[in-house]
DNA sequence: AGCTTATTCAACCATTTGGTTGACGATCGT
DNA sequence: ACGATCGTCAACCAAATGGTTGAATAAGCT
């Protein structure tokens, strides 16, 4: 467990950066990009993608003048397992949780896009 | 999805409360039990409760002087989906995330206390 | 009734957080 | 070489966070 839950977890409570974590999933995007859709400054996203990147959530890769940021989904895991223990779903019936799942549209095959 | 992310990974993004979560996982407890382990003071552990409180994460109910706490998982439920979509495990092969929680001890069956 | 225990309230404090603006360095296109 | 684009830096600000202490409320014990 390299990155603290402190920070995972605080880089989560942001809703601009779960929703910047939400564009990188569809695929890899420049800091300018991923700023479009939000009416704050160019600043504020950057200071974002810094507290993504320290929490593990996302890389950079710098080519030419363009940070490309990139999901590094490895880093929830941690996280995860520390809510699943606390979720205390049984391993064992994941069958309810495969049905929560599909239900809330969020399976990985639900996607309707 | 009742409370919202926000509040909840923000709850979570706390040690102490996250040490308040674990206690919880053991039994119900009044505040000043919880408070025990804790060098801060006990107003300071009674803040901590009332967020995870309103983050849903854990109830009250109280009886007589002693406001007896008790963990709410289903509050978790909502995050750990979250999570679980973005970290993009696959339920269909959900034994890599069991052989997961095992290496890490954290698997529901094995507890060591 | 009076002391003790359980918990919260009010006021305060230092630090962190999330935002702004303006200037700056680096890189690309022409 | 010049202007535009990408991103960060520095300084600043308001509000939220996490802690403190002392007093207050409420309930139990003897």
């Amino acid at each position: 467990m390299t990155i603290s839950l402190d920070i995972i977890f605080s880089a989560l409570s942001d809703p601009t950066r779960r929703t910047i974590l939400a564009m990188l999933l569809e695929d890899d995007m420049a800091i300018t990009d991923l700023a479009l859709p939000f009416t704050m400054s160019l600043t504020a996203i950057s200071k974002h993608i810094t507290i993504l990147v320290r929490a593990g959530l996302i890389s950079q890769e710098k080519r030419g003048r363009v940070k490309w940021c990139k999901l590094e989904p490895d880093a929830l895991r941690d996280a995860s397992v520390w809510m699943f223990a606390f979720g205390q779903f049984d391993p064992l019936h994941l069958d309810d949780f495969e049905r929560f799942l599909e239900q809330e549209n969020l399976a990985p095959n639900s996607n309707t896009d």
